[in-house]
DNA sequence: GGAATATATGCCTCTTGTGACATATACTAC
DNA sequence: GTAGTATATGTCACAAGAGGCATATATTCC
């Protein structure tokens, strides 16, 4: 198994230990995963678009600092919603969060 | 205020006892909730698709009767996360959702 | 090398969300 | 009316997420 999906598996709270685990990963669980790297992402460029560091953003989400390194690594403990409304705090529109979930985490290889 | 937005404010779990609570919804509250309603509604729409009802979709999705009629109703008490995972079990895609919450809730007159 | 800054990781306490159950209401059909 | 089915609402115990703090690991300057 890639680095890369390894991270994508541990992102998603999943130890990739043995293959059975890997196997278990239904499409719902990965599309899920997927999503919150996508938005993840997605936070992470509006940040450096801003030239904010982590600790700016988190006051801005009312948030902290290990909150907004946890929710750019798309962290297993942040939620689906502290993403969305950190990223609606930060100026995005429903409309473009839609765009950065159906766009998905860019990948470099496939 | 008419009773479509009542119940909308409500669903963000939002009480409308006066115009100050009204005027603090801010953007990004507003834009929150409407996603979450833009899924619910999605959500009811795709369980009809399949002529369930809610109990058997809470089997599917892994919850209980309460719980679906919480989510199609975008309770205050459900979050994003659980509305997704249980579309996501339903067989939606990613880019499903993103259309589903660009498009928004229906309104009927603006 | 060290100092300064930015980001990542681990842990703890408090809050919020979840599933489950009971119960209430709505709607049909008889 | 009652019975049956579907959906809605209230509550609770437990689990999961959140914020915050300390600390570790970059990274960049001198």
């Amino acid at each position: 198994m890639d680095t890369k999906t390894k991270k994508k598996l541990e992102a998603g709270g999943w130890k990739t230990g043995d293959a059975r685990d890997f196997l278990e990963l239904s499409d719902a669980e990965a599309e899920f995963i997927e999503m919150k790297l996508a938005l993840a992402q997605d936070l992470r460029a509006r940040r450096l678009e801003r030239h904010l560091n982590q600790t700016q953003l988190a006051r801005i989400v009312g948030s902290s600092q290990s909150r907004v390194a946890k929710m750019e690594a798309a962290d297993p403990t942040v939620s689906i919603d502290l993403l969305v409304r950190s990223l609606l705090k930060l100026g995005a529109a429903r409309k473009d969060l839609a765009k950065a979930l159906s766009e998905g985490p860019h990948r470099a290889v496939s």
